[in-house]
DNA sequence: TGTACATCAGTGAACGCGCGTTCACTGATGTAC
DNA sequence: TGTACATCAGTGAACGCGCGTTCACTGATGTAC
């Protein structure tokens, strides 16, 4: 398949980094590799040059596509229901987004990667300004302080991340439960 | 170095493990090698397979003693001060800890390569139980019923995984600040 | 207590493997006239 | 609109490298008498 058309090599590069946005998610960016990435348009792995400059450049521009599409989510949430931030974090905690990592929230799968990433790099950078987008988007959904939108942010993310990795599915459900519950009434 | 003592082999597979726990929790399993992991005992890999079945079993072993050193400090804790379950939040959310993960809490630096791990895996298996130990010594800390340690918990893990992959030093605090504000007065 | 021998902790070379990246090549696409 | 040629998306083999694991070997330790 040499010299397709601009149109077809522009959707090529697409299909690539949707599928690593999915793929590292469900495996961490360590465990995806070039061919795989690759693999997921149909493609070989010696054209990967052509597209990026990197494996880290795709892994950073994955990871903004990442967020982006949760941006976009709770973007479109935000006009609809009567608590669209009870209907937030409904989703958010729910066995639907747990058992689905790779469709789910970048911060709870990729956040210890990043976190170990260089400072200044790529992916890290990517990683804080996907964070800051997730951190507006709480932020407009019930009219939360920003106070409380970081702090939500926070528990959603550390609920999510122990309930995938209890090997144990009542814990598992225990802690999704407790935190739904913590989130949505008013005093503790 | 052929043939030590037993005493001494003991010492040598007792340092792997304690410097793997500190490793894996400043690079993640995946980064961590076997010759490195050896190398901290002062020793050349050709010898690991006397001390460990596999470099998981290792790691399974590290993550154990991780979150026991994390259990036995909330453990110390629970006798002393007027509310140990605010000493202990401030001294999760500090700066400290977010600037030193080997020495820190192992939820929240592999939680997501646990979730990985296969099901039933000596890894995931270890920071179940891990995790286990970690609420229930939360729980104790203050009174707490186990629905509020659940959700605590998860705060605390989020907001310091976040923290750490922020690459923004005003973000990073105001993530700690804001979880340590929200965890600690009575209503939001 | 001394001696003879089996045990086994640690060494270092080697194994097969898969990784990210490079490169010479192909031939349809895109462009200049 | 047609023709000639340059461009470049994609191929597949190859690169150097480091990984987890295996293995024959060494020689002090531990044990049996």
């Amino acid at each position: 398949m040499p010299r397709v058309s601009r149109a077809e090599a522009q959707q090529h590069r697409q299909q690539v980094i949707d599928e690593t946005s999915r793929l590292i998610r469900e495996k961490g960016a360590g465990q995806v590799t070039v061919p795989e990435a690759m693999a997921a348009a149909g493609l070989t792995h010696g054209g990967f040059y052509r597209h990026f400059s990197s494996k880290d450049d795709l892994v950073a521009q994955a990871l903004g596509t990442a967020f982006g599409e949760r941006r976009e989510a709770m973007d479109r949430l935000a006009g609809e229901g009567p608590s669209p931030r009870a209907e937030f974090v409904a989703r958010y905690l729910s066995t639907v987004h747990r058992d689905n990592p790779g469709g789910g929230c970048p911060a709870a799968t990729l956040g210890a990667e990043a976190a170990r990433a260089e400072p200044g790099s790529a992916v890290r950078t990517a990683f804080t300004t996907g964070l800051r987008g997730l951190v507006d988007g709480l932020q407009q959904l019930d009219g939360d302080d920003r106070e409380t939108a970081l702090a939500d942010l926070a528990t959603l993310v550390g609920a999510i991340l122990l309930a995938r990795a209890s090997d144990d599915a009542e814990l598992s459900e225990e802690i999704l439960t407790a935190t739904r519950n913590h989130l949505t009434t008013p005093t503790a």
